[in-house]
DNA sequence: TATGAATGAGAGTTCATTCAT
DNA sequence: AATGAATGAACTCTCATTCAT
C-alpha cells in the first residue's frame, strides 16, 4: 500500500523542511546566536517541543541548515567543463549568482556563523571554496603560461576575480539589496567578465 | 602642577582603551552575543564590575568599538587629493590596507555586528561607504564621459573595484589568514591596479 | 467536551493565583525590593525560571499584587446604598474590615509600596480614596447644614473620622497583631461609631 | 587652646549631622533599600568613601537616624504635666505635631521601616508607643471610673484617640501633602479634641 | 581626611531542553 | 506526534564596601 517512503515519512520530511527553512530565514536576519527556538516555532505556528521530533537540538539544526547550504555550493562547483570562451563563462556565473540568490538564506545563514566560527569554517566553506579557487588558479597559470595573460600572481588573481564576481551580490546576501532580476544577473555577469578580461580602460593604441 | 588631563584621567583613559582593545579582540573572534563580560574581564584580570565603571553596559562597549571602527574607515575616506596616476592610485590604496590591518579586531567587530543588525549597518558603515563609493563612482563616470574608460554602469564598476581590492585583506579579517607585510601589501595595491586597468588579458594586437 | 476555560487554562489561572498569594506573603513581610524571587519561588517550590512563565517580570508581579488590592479596596467603596442609622454605620463599616483582613497580605504590600513610590500611590490608592472619602464629606457637609452636625470642617472631619475607624486593624496590618474576631470586628465598629457620633465624654446634662 | 570638643571633633559631628539630615531625607523618600550610598554622598558632593569616615555601614547610617527620630519620639512622651483642660490638651497635641513635622525625613523613615522591619518596630518605636498610650489609656480608665466618660475599653479608645489625631498629619509624613502652618495645626487640635471628647452630633437636647 | 577605582557576592532574567499529558 | 509548563545553568548588571593614593 505504501512506498518505500511512506506516508507518513514523506509527512515528516516535508515538516522538517519547513522548519529547516524558518530557521533559515530567522538564523540568517539575527544569527544563529539571536534566534531563540520560540520565535522559530512561532513563525512555523508549532509548540517548542514539536520541534526536537525533527532536530535534536538547535545546534543540529543549525548544522542541517550549513549542510544544506554546503551543498548547494558544491552545485556551483560541479562544472559540465570548464568554460572557454566569453559566453561561457558569462553562463556559468549567471548560474552561480543563481543558485545563491535561490538559497539566501541558507547561503547568508552560512556566511554568518563562518565568519566567528573556526569548526564551520572548515567543515562548510573551506573544502568547496578550495574546489572554486582550483580551478580557476589552474585556468589563470595555464594561460599565463600559453602567453595569453600577464604574468600575475594566479592565487592573488583568483581573490581578486571572485572578489569581483562576488561584489553586486554581497548586498544582496546581506539582505541589504533585494534579488536581482534575471536581467541584472546577466549584467553583472558580463560586467565583471569584461572588466576582468580587458580592463576597464578604454585600448586607445587599438 | 597637573595637565589640564590629570593623572587620573589620563589613566581613566588609558584603561578604557585597553578595555576596548580586548573587547574587540574577543567580540572580533566569537561576536558580540557569545562573548561574555566575565571573558573579557578575565582577559584584562580585573573584575567583572569593574568594566562597569567604565562602560555602562556591554551594549555600549560595543558601540564604542564601532564608533572606533567607524572613525577608522572615515580616515580611508578623508583623501588629501584624488589620485590620478597608478603611482597614486596603489598608495591610497596601500593605505587603505595599512589602515585596515592596524584595526583589525575593530575592522573585524565591526563588520560582524553590521552583517546581521541593521541599525548598526547604517549607523556605522553605510555612511562611510557612500562616502568610499561616490568619489570613485563620480571618477569612473567623468573618464567614461572623457573617453578614457568603456562605458560601463560606473555604480557597478565601483561595486566591482571594491570587492576586487578587497579580496586579498577577507581571509586577514576573517582571522585566516595572518595580516599582510608590507610587501605584500604593495603587491596586493599593484596587482589590483594593474587588472583594473587593463585586464589580465595581454593585448596581443599591440 | 472541555469548558470555554479549557482545563489547561483553569490550571495556568490557578498557579497564577497561587503565586500571586505567595509574593504578597512575602512582598507584605520585607517589602518588594527585600523579597528575592528565589525566595518566592522556594516559597512555592517551583524553579525560578517557571515564575517568568506567569508573570514577565518581577515589577509585573508586584503590579498584578497591586491590581488586586486595588481592586478589593473598590468593594469597600461601592456601597449598596449610604448608610444612615447607627445599625447601617456599623454593619458597613464591619464589612470593610472583613474585606481588609481578607486580604491582607495584598493590602499590606499595597500600602508599603504606595508609602515610597508616588506613581503607585496615584494609580492604585489615591483614586479609591477619593471616592471613599468624597461620600463621607458630602454626608457630614448635609448633616451640619441641617444641623445635625456641629460646624467643623467637612475634609478634616473626613481625615480623622478614617483615622479613627482605621487605627484598630493598623496593627493588624502591620502584622504585629493577628486578625480580629468577627466579635472584636463588632466591637471596634460599634465603638468607633459611638465615639463619633457622641464622643467619649457623658452627657451630664442629660 | 582647644575646647574640651575641639574643633576638629566640633567639625566632625558636624558632618556627621549633614549626613544623617541627607541620608534621612534620601531614606525617607525611596526607603533604605532603594536609596544607594552614591546618592547621599552625592547630594552631599562628597566621595562614597568619606561616608564611611562618619559611619561604619550603610545599616548604621539607618540606625544612627532612626536614634534620632526615636529620641525625638521620647520627647512628645516627655510632658511636664498630665493636661487636663481642653486648652491643656489642645497644646499639647500641638507640639506633639510641631516635634513631627520639625523632623519629617527622620520620622518619615523611621515609619518606612519599622512598617517592615519587626526588630525596627520593637527597637525604635514599640517601647515609645507604649509610653504614649500607656497615660492616655490610665486617663481614660480614670475619668471612666469617675463616671465622666462612657464605658469604653480604654486600649481600644487610646487606639481611636491616636489614629484621629493622626490622621491629619499622614498625607504630611507621606510627602503627600505640605508642612501644615501653625494656624493649620492648631485647628487640628483643636478639631480633634472637641470630636472626641464630645463627638460630632449637636446636642439637640441641650 | 578625602578620594573614587576596584571588588565580587548576589540580584533579576533568558532560553535550550525535557517530559508528563 | 504534538504540546507547552517546568527546569536551572548561565548571563548581565548593581552596589555596599575596601584601600592605595
Amino acid at each position: 500500500m505504501s512506498s518505500p517512503t511512506s506516508r507518513r515519512e514523506r509527512r515528516h520530511a516535508r515538516r522538517r523542511e519547513e522548519i529547516l527553512a524558518a530557521a533559515a530565514r530567522i538564523f540568517a536576519a539575527k544569527g544563529y546566536r539571536d534566534a531563540t527556538v520560540s520565535e522559530i516555532t512561532a513563525a512555523l505556528d508549532i509548540a517548542d517541543g514539536t520541534l526536537y521530533n525533527y532536530f535534536p537540538s538547535k545546534r543540529d539544526l543549525l548544522l542541517a541548515i550549513l549542510d544544506k547550504a554546503s551543498t548547494d555550493v558544491q552545485v556551483l562547483v560541479s562544472l559540465p567543463g570548464v568554460p572557454r570562451t566569453r559566453e561561457e563563462l558569462v553562463s556559468t556565473l549567471v548560474s552561480a549568482y543563481d543558485v545563491l540568490v535561490d538559497h539566501l538564506p541558507f547561503m547568508r545563514t552560512l556566511l554568518i556563523e563562518a565568519w566567528t566560527d573556526d569548526v564551520i569554517l572548515q567543515h562548510y566553506l573551506t573544502g568547496q571554496m578550495t574546489h572554486i579557487r582550483q580551478p580557476i588558479a589552474a585556468y589563470i597559470r595555464a594561460r599565463i603560461e600559453a602567453g595569453d595573460f600577464r604574468p600575475v600572481d594566479p592565487v592573488l588573481a583568483t581573490q581578486m576575480v571572485l572578489g569581483m564576481v562576488a561584489a553586486p551580490i554581497v548586498p544582496v546576501l546581506r539582505g541589504a539589496a533585494p534579488p536581482p532580476s534575471p536581467e541584472q544577473r546577466q549584467l553583472f555577469a558580463e560586467t565583471a567578465i569584461d572588466v576582468l578580461l580587458d580592463g576597464i580602460r578604454v585600448r586607445r593604441e587599438q
